[in-house]
Order: C-alpha cells, then structure tokens, then sequence
DNA sequence: TAGTGGTCTAGACCACTCA
DNA sequence: GAGTGGTCTAGACCACTAT
C-alpha cells in the first residue's frame, strides 16, 4: 500500500494540473482538506508541504495557500565523484596529478576563498580519464589553513577531489555551469582541437565559515549533464 | 525561536561534519538521539528524514541510519522561464517568432515526443532578447494534440515557452545541459562568431502519458547557470 | 485580532529487512 | 523473529500576517 500522504499529494496535485485550482489561486485550508480526504491535519500539512518543496505552491500563514502564480521548475541534480561518474558507464577510471605545488593565487581565487594578502596555497592539476583517454580536466586551488594533512596526502594514489571528499566529507558549496571554448593549453590536455566547446562545472566549497577549496573542472566533449524535472 | 527539527538537524549534522560519525558508520537510533535530545521521536524522524533527502544519511528499515560512505552532493536549481531570467537582471526582454510552422519532425523528436509515423508537429524558432541583443535561441517542437489550443494562440504577443506554462502549468520532464559550439545558423542568430561555446538547455515535458513538448536553448556566451550545494 | 500554517508530542501500528 | 524506520492520529500551542 502507498502512504496516505504520498496519495493526498497526488490528489491535489491533479487538482492543480487538471485546472480545478488555476495559477495564482487559492485553495483550501489544511483542516477543510483533512475533513474532505478524512485524514488528520498533520497528513494534509505534510503533503502540502512537499508540493511546496517542490516549488508548486506558495504556502503563508493566515494567507493560506496559493497555486504558485509563475510555475517554478526545480531540478535536482547529482554532482557525483568524477571516479564514479567515469565507473558508472562502465569505463576504466585513472588519473594523473599534472601539477602540485604551493604559490601564490591569482586575485580572483584570493577573493573567493577570502585568503589574506601573502598567502600561499596549494594548486593542482589534474586529468581524470576513463579507460586512458581525457574524461575531464580539472584546476583546483586549497586554502592549506583548512586542510593542513593534504601535505603529506598520497595524493598520485587518490585524486584530490576524492582525498578532500573523505577529509572534509559534507562541506557546503556553490556551483556554476557554463560552456567555455578550450584554449589552447585545455586543448592540449584534453587532445581536443582548439575552440571546442567544453562543459565546465565551477565550484567553490567551505565548512561553516573556513574556505577550503575552489575548482574548475572542463568535461570532454559531448559531456551532458542529465537531470529530472 | 528557531525550530526543533531544524535544531536536532544542525546538530546531528555538526557531529558528521566533525567526523565524529565517520563515513559509512552506523548512527544511534531514532529513540536513543530522541532520549539524548529531550524530544519526541518524531522530531529526530524529521531531521534524520531532511539529512536524507539532501542525500547526508542513508536509511534503511532495521538497518538503521548510515552516514553516507560516499558523500553525495545534490545541486538544485531552478529552470526558470526566459523572461523572468532576462527580467531579474533588470534588462528588458522581447522576443522574436522566427518560425512556426507545422510539419513532419525528424525521426530523433518523433521518437522522443512518441508520435506516430506520419503525424505532424508544431515547430516553432524564437529568439529571446534582452535590451534588444541575444539572449537566447529556441528550437522546440510541440506535439498538437496534446495542445490544440496553440493553433489560436497569439504567440507574436507571448512566446511559446510562456504560452505552455499558462496552458500546461505543471508537467514533468527531464532536462539536460550541454556545451555545443555555435553552427553557421545559430552563430548567426546569436550574433557570435561561428564556434562560439554555448551553454545548451535540451529540455523534454509530458503531461501524465501524453507528450507535450521538445526543446533546445542555446544561451548567449558566457552564460552560467548557478546553483547552491 | 483572528485565521492560517508550522511544529511538537505521545502513542500506535505497520513494513521492511537483518540476523 | 525482532528491531528499525515510515507513517498516521489527535490534540495542542505558537508564529506570523492579512484584514
């Protein structure tokens, strides 16, 4: 049996699909709701409250609640491991550390990871590949302050992106999508011609308020990032 | 007063971030964390329930809950309609019908929107403009029986993206995101050179069963799509 | 000020699944 | 078979905000 909640939600959510509650409207309150699907507040209220995770209505106190006016779509999607990505088609992962050393960041990277003047940090290149030819190519900058033990990380046995992961397992984050053309260097690493237009994941990630690392990854040609509306 | 749930969840999820449950352990019980927190068990339920979602925990009948070995970041982000993305920048948006006709849809959409062999479809091309440059370039074919009101629709006034929305609120859908380099066609459109990387939407909604829509964006260059982890 | 959603509680039963 | 999470209920109080 499906649960009483997930049921009610599907309820209404024809409701609103099949144009009975029209855009912008307002439907009925959660008691009146229980009464007519004979369930307790607390099972309309939780309903209610996932189709307003979900974006689709707008939920006020003494306002009640509203069919969202302009339809929000909200698409969840995995930022996965690149290890995992490249095993789950099944391919070969394997990687090599380009380069490893500490310096000094570029004004851009200072900023985003709000490192005073004269610090140093460590950076890295890496060229993640799936059964030896170039999956994705990454850049990476560490505030070393956050993470003093990737000094002596074995970092040629695991990728950087997965020593950080394990050291600093659920950090917070940004993250920006766009499409770049390769330049000449990018196209290089990743033997594409120059001018190919590369997916790139942009990500900046920090625990509470300590900044550790900043990271732009280039996917190889092709690369589609999938999700579910 | 910040709630309880909210509360018990920072908490639970301070005591994995702080490795004091490593990855992959076992955590207490829902009544054990509720008699160490003074609070029903339903209250832990729900933030144990929320780690979950954002995909920190995983949670099994008997099982018990684990902190999940491989730590898995879900971005979620909102797919909002081009108008209101040109609008929040304070441009001004406009937008060019370049096409509509209808006619028969390449084997890949007809496979895609599931139609039979010789029916047609509704393709339209719009350019979206922001302060009166590119913004974006739409491609999108539209399955007509599913809408037949769109023969009547004034798409000179309200672009077909928006059309949809108003008229078929909240379908489902899967999204994909690209990087593509700009052919002649598009390049000249966009007002880019030939070759120029553009980020690429490639979106398909459907109502229930029925197929509604296929469609292809291609942004302005140096687009980004940004989003919260 | 009154009405609506937000949340907590205590207890209950059930479904799943590990041992 | 037993232990864990999944869920429902009925009642309660509170916070916000529209009027």
């Amino acid at each position: 049996m499906t649960t009483s909640h997930h049921i009610i939600r599907e309820a209404l959510l024809g409701r609103i699909q099949s144009g009975e509650w029209a855009l912008g409207s307002l439907i009925p309150g959660e008691i009146q709701l229980a009464q007519e699907y004979g369930c307790a507040r607390t099972t309309v209220n939780r309903a209610l409250r996932t189709l307003a995770e979900q974006g689709l209505v707008v939920r006020k106190r003494k306002g009640g609640t509203r069919v969202r006016a302009t339809p929000l779509r909200q698409a969840k999607l995995d930022i996965p491991i690149v290890r995992e990505q490249v095993e789950r088609t099944g391919q070969n992962y394997s990687h090599n550390l380009l380069i490893r050393r500490t310096d000094l960041p570029p004004a851009s990277v200072k900023k985003r990871l709000r490192l005073s003047e004269a610090k140093q940090a460590l950076y890295c290149e890496t060229l993640h590949l799936a059964n030896d030819r170039p999956f994705a190519f990454e850049t990476r900058w560490i505030n070393i302050d956050a993470v003093p033990d990737i000094n002596t990380a074995p970092l040629d046995m695991m990728s950087v992106n997965e020593w950080l992961v394990n050291s600093v397992p659920f950090s917070n984050g940004d993250v920006s999508f766009s499409a770049v053309n390769a330049d000449e260097f990018i196209a290089r690493q990743m033997k594409v011609t120059k001018g190919q237009a590369l997916f790139l994941i942009d990500r900046t990630t920090w625990l509470d308020a300590t900044f550790i690392t900043t990271m732009k990854l280039y996917y190889h040609k092709g690369f589609q990032l999938n999700s579910v509306l």
